[in-house]
DNA sequence: GGCGTCATGGCCGAAATCCGCCAGTGACGC
DNA sequence: GCGTCACTGGCGGATTTCGGCCATGACGCC
């Protein structure tokens, strides 16, 4: 059983999903409007905004600028190589960048390797929550956001990764 | 959308299914009751009794020895090889048997087919209608029958292709 | 700086391949 | 007559292979 709920954030409506599981709800997805690779709602899904209150007030508290860190259970999903990677990104600092490349040779990949970890990041599920944004290309630019790059701004600048005016 | 309907033979309750097409009705499967391979009725089907009339006048007549050739519209189903053997199936003469290997030799195939002729026999979906049970080993023994043996015999017994002692 | 090219790792869906199953038959030996 | 064996054709599910795709980066060239 799927449960989901939405949550009105300064990028729009943000689409929230999650399971049961023994120890309680695990966050399944976090998706942007107009979001590329969002999963699709479905006729199965069960609206459940009450079990969402803790994700609720933790995005609240990010995008007010007053939390840095979440810490919130996550459904543990992907492949092997995504689950590292994904993992990797959980551990990136707020306010900072990194880029595809670093955060490959981090995990010891040889350079050829950075593309694949682009590929892995674009399929996180769980968006901000996993700062994917923090990861830009070797040459400054943003690259590419599953959200649109306007979004990955957005979240950077929040942070204070980024000049306001850049 | 699947249309089903049973109806009472001397050898039990006999199941019946069959899909609308533009010129009427055409039957897909009739099992016997414990069939191998017997479809596994399912929650979307849709019992319409009337559609099966004519098959079921038919089957009426078949049994009480008064009809010795069907005359319905067979869904299209299998792979062309056992669309091949299936309308050689439907060509067997009543009241006579054959082999798997004279059947195959008819169909223009190596000895070594026979074998597959029989597994292709073994998945017509339309017992007694294609009269798959005309087909015995070439020892004479009644050899398989999806519906049972005695169901075999009980068959070949009907149509005086044997002595009902032996 | 921008643009094209190339190499490489991982992933996924489609196609190809492999493997076990079978309602047979004929040949052999008992 | 009866068990055993080898042999083959077709099928379906499982497995494997393959080709394309990508949120990169380094290089060479304007």
């Amino acid at each position: 059983m799927r449960l989901y709920t939405t949550f009105d954030s300064p990028l729009g409506a943000l689409l929230l999903t999650g399971v049961r599981t023994e120890t309680g709800l695990a966050l399944a997805s976090l998706s942007l409007p107009d979001q590329r690779n969002a999963p699709a709602r479905a006729d199965t899904w069960r609206h459940a905004p009450a079990e969402f209150a803790a994700a609720a007030s933790q995005l609240d508290a990010y995008f007010s600028g007053g939390l840095k860190e979440f810490d919130l259970p996550f459904a543990t999903t992907g492949t092997p190589f995504q689950r590292q990677v994904w993992a990797a990104l959980e551990a990136l600092p707020y306010g900072a960048t990194t880029t595809y490349g670093e955060l490959n040779a981090a995990l010891g990949g040889t350079p050829a390797r950075a593309r694949a970890v682009g590929a892995a990041i674009g399929a996180n599920p769980l968006l901000i929550l996993r700062p994917c944004h923090r990861v830009i290309g070797s040459t400054g630019a943003l690259t590419g956001y599953a959200g649109g790059l306007p979004a990955k701004q957005a979240l950077l600048t929040l942070e204070g990764a980024l000049l306001p005016t850049s």
